[in-house]
DNA sequence: GTCGAGTATTATGTATACCAGATACCAGAC
DNA sequence: GTCTGGTATCTGGTATACATAATACTCGAC
């Protein structure tokens, strides 16, 4: 007798409150713009629960990890609160970004498939022929994949993990400064050097593009920037 | 009438259970040597609980820390488990590490003073006079102090507080890597040219060998390290 | 009206209670 | 003896209770 072997998938386990809770703070706090206001955003953790329809306890879990994300800072016996970054937190994220980026463009040029190269470029055809300028917002998406592909095509866990956690504050950033100046033009001209050093190998040149891209980024916002403290 | 200005330090406020479980059970997961044994290493949060005299919260709040560091892994209803790194892990970490500390690297030349470069060599003096390879624990000392100094040169909180991460998890591997081979001698040949390029302020010297100098690492546990999976 | 001490209220930190899933154990069928 | 299914126990996930620090409020002195 043979046991009949059924096409099952596992059952999606992490359902648990406490990521649950987690995903739905984090979506809130990257979502609401926290440099409009200049008060101290506290979150109440009964308020929370009574919003969420869950106890204080996988709230307070979920709070914890977002402590860690660094996306809000614990005050013993006061609370947890919204946490805003500094001008100078923004520029030193900035640069370990440019780290992080530049080492992926050179694996890149070590180890990823000219198909997945061509991938890169494929972001940008859609900008052509059409003015990026006038299509502000689909840009700024395209952006913002760019720079997640590279991360992505690096397949290095421990890089994408890491740069995962500085992108949560730097999407608000980018996408406000995209649309100032004429750093679409000088992006678009950017991208397309980066992607032809990747296209050649050439790992030194790639490196230092997507560093110096970076690193451009930050004179802008530490010349331009005012909304930040 | 005026108040006495009383010269007071704040109360050391973040003694609170939870940090105090999470320092505990840190320092006790990286000092006990996770490689030895190969069976799943669970922790019981109750057992914990009785071990530590506090109650299970501020526990499971001290393990979700741990989780965001990359100690510990949760599974749902099955408990938390240490984190053992596989040898791939442990490489991809590394070549993040190679990204931060070449970025260190550029930062010093631009930014440090001449002192604080300086600095770095006094750690070595030491070992001039003296043969290291006699006197192996201190200078796997030193040389962890070194690197640990040029990422705090960098003066970048974000870059540093990423590495500390990443240190984690490397100083085991470090420590055990150095009494291999002939990498002692590698070692302080190294560092002294990443010295050198650093006074003498080239930038992208000091970056590629910096940079060059963990990637060696990385191919050298690659090649020989076999205790990981 | 202003300041300050004392009190009431609120919210966090911690402990405990409870529930449901996971594991271990046991008994019966074959 | 081996396998299957049922049952007890254990453990993590969540809810709740409680204690103390922080805050808001009140009221009286001046």
């Amino acid at each position: 007798m043979t046991a009949v072997k059924l096409d099952v998938r596992p059952i999606e386990a992490s359902l648990s409150f406490k990521s649950m809770a987690h995903d739905a703070l984090k979506r809130a706090i990257t979502s609401m713009n926290i440099y409009d206001s200049n008060q101290e955003l506290r979150l109440d953790e009964r308020q929370l629960s009574a919003d969420l329809g869950i106890s204080r306890t996988p709230i307070r879990e979920a709070l914890i990890r977002l402590e860690q994300e660094g996306l809000v800072r614990s005050v013993p016996r006061r609370g947890m609160f919204v946490v805003r970054k500094t001008k100078k937190e923004i520029l030193e994220i900035i640069t370990v970004w440019a780290a992080l980026e530049s080492m992926a463009a050179r694996l890149i040029t070590l180890q990823a498939s000219d198909a997945e190269i061509a991938s890169l470029r494929a972001l940008f055809t859609d900008f052509e022929t059409h003015e990026p300028r006038l299509r502000i917002d689909e840009y700024s998406e395209a952006n913002i994949r760019f720079h997640q592909s590279i991360v992505n095509l690096s397949r290095n866990h421990a890089l994408i993990d890491t740069m995962d956690n500085l992108f949560i504050h730097m999407r608000s950033i980018r996408r406000r400064t995209i649309s100032e100046d004429d750093r679409v033009t000088r992006s678009i001209i950017d991208h397309m050097n980066i992607i032809e050093a990747l296209e050649r190998r050439e790992t030194d040149r790639a490196e230092r593009l997507v560093r110096q891209h970076s690193l451009d980024l930050a004179k802008h916002i530490e010349k331009h920037v005012t909304y930040l403290e």
